[in-house]
DNA sequence: GCGAGCAGCGTACCT
DNA sequence: ACAGGTACGCTGCTCGCG
């Protein structure tokens, strides 16, 4: 038989003839899908001489099936460090396992992993890895080896983002047609059934026809990355919904064509057979919540302008419709061309990135585009547990959720700050530290000693011992990581930032980073199946102990340190040679796998007072000018999206001109000449609108708020507002609290200049311009109404 | 009845 | 739906005053 070899990309599987099979897409010359005979099964706690007990089991599955076993084999694996035997109970099909295990009257594990996973962790089998199998048809007789290749396989990729028509706001599926479908891949065009002038424009005889040539375009282009936005809960549903209206072909899969929802965890996912479907929304939404990237919502528009720096055409939702009847369709094909295009550009940027994410946790590739760090994260330990024959512990269930919830951990230590303005500044920080603290003192759930006397321990400052011996799980595979990332920073250095292999390398790096952050958090996470308290408190406690001895220290030696938060302190230095040698004396006495670095020198920083308490800093809120005259800025409003664009803008320049050019005469002038601005109402609104995000159900706010109000003034006028929605809205002048004023940036008419000059504008310049000497006195005068006249007297 | 003061809710930030 | 620490706007309550 001919040994082949292929790029694996993604496992599923079915059942047929009374077998289950492992289905893997695999991308050699051609991309196939290939199937392998593998049993699904888990694990029982009890003797050998209960198989015959399990044998016997008879369970009633989901579908109403009855079903037992169909073998019993003795194994080994390690618990607590030590050996054991257990039983592997074999079923038909992955339905089986847990009907089966509801029946086991002794403990069971490794139940609730999905099947195809499983397969990879028996295998160790990673994502593009090439796998060498002998196969008869389309059937795979034997795998023999498995391998991490020098360079992953090469993705064909294509876009797309359909325009629909939507004169009642948002488009109800069973009347309004597809009006237009963009993609863009190797070829780029737009199909609609209305003439354009523009060359990129097919024009067609209706909606069903656009749909079936679509489907067409797709079998000849043939991508293996099918990017969209949010696709998996718009595009893609309405296009089916609208071809089985019409009757119109749409099978986007390889294969068998299917497509099917799926949710995974909260997020909703989209499965194309054979193609990795791409939605950059979801993976937006969770970069932005572990904070990789900013953006002041999470529309195509505004994630390609935080990203790309590159903007939509402007055309508004309700307008969409209208040039369509109007019959600007050049501007409409433009418009869409440029959403498709948009979508492919911001694909391409991140598949790298999601790539190496994927082959780093171990996960496929689109799993792991709907995955949330904890998840690759667990999904990472796992794989490592299997290679270790280490039993996976259990998920959590039911109350102890709440209870690990209720119970949180004591965190960081974050010193108080002298408000005020700094010159010569230096930044040390601790190269990560949470992980280098888990690797430097083994933290692990089981190497952390129960009752058991060791000599060879570490102790945490909780009074927690963890032990010597042997590595943990956790500590080995986080400092398989940080090696890894080391080595690939050295190497980064060498080659040329604009060569390919850079991008693919410094994705891997960055994949490596955002996974070895993410573990801590999944050590002290309520539904983590590593879970473990001691341990998360121990890497806490650890990390204030170094970070409260490196302030201490810093002291003896004569530096006045003015701010620390949890891995970094700030210093005010007379020469730098002393910061270097200080920075030396620290790393003289820390564990080899932590370090503590120079994040930077700065000529100047701004420390500002909390509000209401005059003279105590507010912690977390800085700005300081590098010598490269590049201004770092941490918590002011100016980075937070629920402060107006013009009170951000005044700010930033604010601090700009204290900064850079230390002019407080210049700083009041930008301040007044933005009020006279306002008060001559000639701000445009969208400069006012104010995001917030609704983390509830509309319904279920039980008070008041301007966000609140404006989103059921959107709801009240037909546009879409949900869980998770940011809305945007303006301070307008009609009504009494500010949450009658707020107004939809959509339906706003005008502002409210008192509300832009006291709660925005005043409030955000103040606190910085106190620290010049400028006090809140001298605001005040004049009775409550703070006024800038009174002010600048 | 009214404004000041404050607790609590809610959001978004920092590391 | 990875963690905790922190700032602060707004609402809606209580309280003292008259």
């Amino acid at each position: 038989m001919k040994k082949r070899r292929a790029y694996f990309i993604d496992a599923s599987y079915i059942v047929k003839n009374n077998l289950t099979y492992i289905s893997l897409l695999l991308k050699g010359k051609d991309v196939v899908r290939l199937y392998y005979q593998y049993d699904p099964y888990f694990l029982v706690d009890a003797p050998k001489d209960r198989k015959e007990e399990l044998l016997a089991i008879k369970a009633t599955t989901k579908r109403g099936h009855v079903v037992s076993p169909i073998r019993v084999e003795e194994v080994e694996r390690k618990v607590e460090m030590k050996k054991k035997k257990m039983l592997k109970v074999y079923c038909k099909e992955p339905s089986d396992v847990p009907a089966i295990k509801h029946q086991v009257p002794y403990p069971c594990y490794e139940f609730s992993i999905p099947f195809a996973r499983r397969f990879m962790f028996d295998m160790q089998l990673s994502p593009f890895y090439v796998i060498t199998y002998e196969r008869e048809g389309k059937l795979i007789k034997k795998i023999k080896s498995v391998e991490e290749p020098e360079d992953p396989p090469k993705l064909e990729t294509m876009a797309f983002d359909i325009e629909t028509y939507n004169p009642m706001g948002i488009p109800r599926e069973e009347k309004d047609p597809i009006t237009m479908i963009s993609y863009c891949g190797k070829k780029r065009g737009v199909l609609t059934f209305k003439k354009s002038k523009k060359k990129f424009v097919e024009t067609l005889e209706g909606e069903k026809e656009i749909i079936e040539k679509f489907n067409q375009i797709i079998k000849e282009e043939n991508p293996d990355v099918l990017f969209g936005y949010n696709s998996a809960n718009f595009d893609l549903p309405y296009l089916v919904t609208r071809a089985k209206k019409l009757k119109a072909t749409f099978r986007l899969g390889r294969f068998r064509g299917t497509m099917r929802t799926l949710k995974k965890g909260l997020i909703n996912g989209y499965d194309i057979d054979g193609r990795v479907h791409f939605d950059l929304y979801p993976m937006m939404r969770l970069f932005g919540f572990i904070g990789l990237i900013k953006a002041q919502k999470f529309t195509l528009d505004s994630v390609a302008e935080e990203v790309l720096g590159k903007k939509k055409i402007d055309v508004k939702k309700d307008q969409i419709w209208q040039l369509w009847d109007e019959g600007d369709i050049d501007k409409l094909c433009e418009y869409s061309m440029v959403d498709a295009e948009l979508t492919s550009e911001l694909g391409e940027n991140f598949l790298p990135l999601e790539m190496e994410m994927a082959s780093t946790a171990k996960m496929p590739l689109f799993q792991t585009t709907l995955s949330t760090s904890g998840q690759l994260v667990e999904n990472l330990l796992m794989y490592h547990a299997a290679e270790r024959g280490e039993i996976i512990p259990l998920r959590p269930v039911g109350e102890a959720i709440y209870e690990r919830i209720n119970a949180p951990i004591q965190g960081a230590f974050v010193k108080l700050p002298e408000p005020g303005i700094y010159e010569n500044l230096a930044v040390l920080d601790f190269r990560g530290l949470y992980p280098s603290i888990i690797v430097s003192y083994n933290i692990d759930p089981e190497t952390l000693l129960k009752d058991e006397e060791s000599k060879q321990t570490f102790v945490s400052p909780t009074g927690a011992r963890f032990s010597k011996k042997e590595i943990g799980l956790v500590p080995r595979v986080l400092d398989y990581l940080i090696d890894m990332r080391i080595k690939i920073k050295k190497q980064l250095k060498k080659i040329d930032k604009s060569s390919p292999a850079y991008v693919k390398m410094n994705a891997r790096s960055h994949a490596l980073k955002i996974l070895s952050n993410s573990f801590y958090g999944y050590l002290g996470y309520a539904r983590s199946r590593w879970y473990s308290r001691p341990c998360a408190e121990s890497v806490t406690a650890w990390g204030r102990k170094h970070i409260t001895e490196t302030i201490e220290k810093a002291e003896k030696a004569g530096f006045q340190v003015l701010y620390a938060d949890t891995d970094s302190v700030f210093l005010i230095y007379k020469n730098k040679k002393e910061v270097l040698e200080f920075m030396d004396d620290v790393n003289a006495t820390l564990p080899e796998k932590m370090e503590l670095e120079l994040e930077g020198f700065y000529k100047r920083g701004v420390f500002v007072s909390k509000k209401g308490k005059e003279g105590k800093g507010a912690k977390k809120k800085y700005a300081m000018i590098g010598e490269d005259d590049r201004i770092k800025i941490r918590g002011f409003e100016l980075v937070r999206r629920d402060w107006s664009e013009i009170a951000k803008e005044t700010q930033l320049k604010v601090l700009e001109a204290i900064l850079k050019e230390g002019s407080k005469e210049k700083a009041v002038k930008i301040v007044r000449d933005t009020i006279t601005k306002l008060q001559e109402g000639k701000v445009p609104l969208k400069k006012l609108a104010i995001n917030t995000q609704l983390n509830k159900d509309p319904r279920r706010y039980e008070l008041a708020s301007p966000e609140l109000s404006a989103a059921n003034k959107m709801l009240k006028a037909g546009m879409p507002v949900e869980k998770g929605s940011i809305i945007s809205f303006v301070i307008g002048k009609k009504g009494k609290t500010i949450s009658e004023k707020a107004e939809p940036l959509e339906l706003a008419k005008d502002y409210d200049t008192d509300y832009y000059i006291n709660n925005q504008i005043l409030p955000s310049v103040m606190k910085i311009l106190k620290e010049l000497g400028y006090d809140e006195h001298s605001m005040k005068v004049g009775g409550k109404q703070k006024s800038l006249d009174s002010f600048f007297d």
